[in-house]
DNA sequence: ACGGAATATTCATCATTCGGAATATTCCAA
DNA sequence: TTGGAATATTCCGAATGATGAATATTCCGT
């Protein structure tokens, strides 16, 4: 990915909070339409025009599809997600509602492939506080 | 100017350039266009888009038009510059060639308004090796 | 007033993006 | 094999962006 098409990703709103989500690790689309209320349509069109650039790859798994950003992870990417979570508080919050999410659904029989489920433990331990809406 | 539009700045190469140059210092149309080598209407029009988006300000002198980066200067701004002139070669070429040409325009009678005039005394001193083909 | 230098604008075209609505696909479970 | 959940695609219209050619404007010097 050359660096003007880093910058594309970061450009658009929602595209950059889709980013932030999973610079913190694998989500499925649901998931990720969970987190940020926002679309499905919306949803997957910004993830294929991320995978168009090269931002993200994803692989099938069962009924879901899930979606990581493409290793290695520049680090010009790494560094404006640092300084956008220090002065958008939005995108910090985003990560909360991720944790939260996660933590929710990791009681459910198959709550979401491993990759993801792995998280759901980890937001188990650092999310105590329920932030999201749809814990039951 | 909000972070979307800053990373716009940044997504197309002609314009990055071009930001690249001015954080430097304040120049005019025509410097920017000797220096990047590049079409009259293509500078006119991306340094339109980058007034239009608040990253630049501009005052005409005489026959000139001195262009700047808005101050302040976002710090997020600054940081990717600094991390993609490390990256790109050519981004610092420019910046050779920018010492150079305005080395090149000092000796002229009346070779630019006041602010981009005062750089060329500071290139003078930075750039005695001639690597730009305008110097006579 | 005229010519030239520096800059801006218009016009036409092509490609990209975006939005919403609708529909299609893939997969699993029962 | 039918239904539902998750995801993708298509269609459409509106908006934006880039390019190149041509033209317009602004200003200065003479």
């Amino acid at each position: 990915m050359n660096t003007g098409d880093l910058y594309l990703c970061l450009a658009e709103s929602d595209r950059l909070r889709i980013v932030n989500l999973l610079a913190e690790g694998p989500l499925c689309g649901c998931h990720i339409q969970n987190i940020l209320s926002l679309g499905q349509v919306k949803i997957s069109k910004q993830l294929a025009y991320l995978k168009k650039l090269g931002a993200v790859n994803c692989d099938r798994e069962a009924n879901w599809v899930v979606y990581r950003l493409s290793e290695p992870v520049d680090p010009l990417l790494a560094e404006n997600l640092r300084l956008l979570r220090l002065r958008s508080p939005g995108l910090a919050e985003d990560l909360k509602n991720r944790a939260g999410f996660l933590a929710g659904i990791a009681h459910e029989e198959k709550p979401a492939p491993e990759p993801v489920q792995k998280q759901c433990c980890i937001a188990m331990r650092f999310c105590h506080e329920k932030n999201n809406k749809d814990t039951k």
